[in-house]
DNA sequence: ACTGATGATTCGAT
DNA sequence: ATCGAATCATCAGT
């Protein structure tokens, strides 16, 4: 009816010139139920803003980043299970994070969804609000002159108005993007355990190597890898094992017995597979500096040594050894003098310096 | 809730 | 740059 498209080109124009925009309720319902989301979704008023037509670096920034997050772009329906089979190979020993990538991937792609289903909604609403408004001044240009610059204009305008608000989705998917970032990389940072497996991995090179429990690069690169963590987590495990130990030798007696056995049993098993034999020798004198306490001789007043030990590997709280011989690097066996100073005596447990 | 274990961070020393 | 040391923050068993 002719009034009523009177009216809604009177609408239009208030809602591109800005003033109540969104006060139509005879506004076509589909427009007015998508503007109206906007204005929830994004908490900012569709009439917001009104400026530049030029390829502004702002939209190019938002489109930017949306397409790096892998929100825009195009559809990856195998791009997850591919980066799925990517995360379990390399490594698989990362339950923990690969369930928090699932998790990250699982929300990034909701917030997709969202944003390509508003997206399209916003591109048939912008379409079917100027083939409208043609319509009507296609209409009106039977009783009064219509330039076709002025239609121009128009569509240029309501483009304009519609490409605003899809920034103000981009913008707002882009917000939702880097939070659930940031709590993806908060989710990191928090403590987990290592897994049993790259404990094991760890202890056993710590008390086959106490005399100089210090890793070369190589030595840590493996052990990450083995033990599924990062180089900087074998690094941290040996800083505060290193300290802990020396701080209460006595608690990690048992322990200490464990792993020596462990690796006592895969040496005398012949265990080892990557050819470095006897590489590092347990029994250099050396190895007796860390492990002699000294502070409760009642289980085992000596050292663990392979020797003594041979008799006692009954008892093994880890029941499978797994294979843990390649491990350690014959080159490794660097002595670092500033640990041979003190004499094995006293091992300084309170060390308060 | 409490507590010990444990991974991460920080800081000064070398 | 890396270490020891202290400390923080969280986990995990009770």
């Amino acid at each position: 009816p002719g009034v009523l498209d009177q009216r809604i080109v009177g609408l239009s124009v208030e809602l591109l010139g800005g003033k109540h925009a969104l006060n139509c309720h005879r506004m076509k319902p589909a427009l007015f139920s998508v503007l109206c989301e906007i204005k929830e979704k994004t908490g900012l008023s569709v009439r917001s803003s009104q400026e530049e037509e030029p390829v502004d670096p702002q939209l190019m920034r938002l489109d930017n980043m949306l397409l790096a997050e892998g929100v825009a772009g195009p559809e990856k329906g195998g791009g997850l299970v591919a980066a799925a089979a990517a995360a379990a190979a390399s490594g698989g020993v990362s339950p923990d994070s690969s369930i928090e990538h699932s998790d990250y991937r699982h929300k990034l792609a909701q917030i997709r969804q969202i944003y390509h289903a508003e997206l399209e909604k916003y591109e048939q609403a912008c379409n079917e609000f100027t083939t409208h408004v043609m319509n009507l001044l296609r209409e009106q240009s039977r009783t009064r002159p219509v330039a076709p610059r002025e239609i121009e204009r128009m569509v240029g305008i309501i483009h304009r108005k519609f490409s605003s608000i899809q920034m103000q989705l981009k913008q707002s998917t882009c917000e939702a993007v880097m939070i659930l970032r940031s709590r993806f990389l908060d989710a990191r940072r928090k403590r987990r355990n290592f897994s049993k497996q790259a404990t094991e991995l760890l202890n056993e090179y710590f008390y086959s190597h106490l005399s100089n429990p210090y890793p070369s690069e190589e030595a840590k690169e493996q052990l990450a890898k083995q033990g599924g963590i990062t180089v900087c987590q074998v690094s941290n495990w040996f800083g505060n094992k290193r300290i802990r130990y020396k701080k209460n030798i006595g608690k990690f007696q048992e322990e200490a017995n464990i792993y020596t056995v462990k690796t006592a049993m895969s040496v005398t098993h012949g265990t080892q597979s990557g050819g470095s034999g006897g590489s590092f020798n347990l029994s250099s004198s050396s190895e007796m500096f860390l492990g002699l306490p000294g502070l409760n001789g009642d289980t085992l007043p000596a050292p663990p040594q392979v020797e003594s030990l041979r008799h006692s590997m009954s008892q093994g709280p880890y029941g499978e050894g797994l294979a843990s011989g390649q491990l350690y690097s014959p080159r490794d066996v660097r002595v670092n003098p500033t640990q041979l100073l003190p004499p094995a005596s006293i091992p300084c447990p309170a060390a308060a310096s």
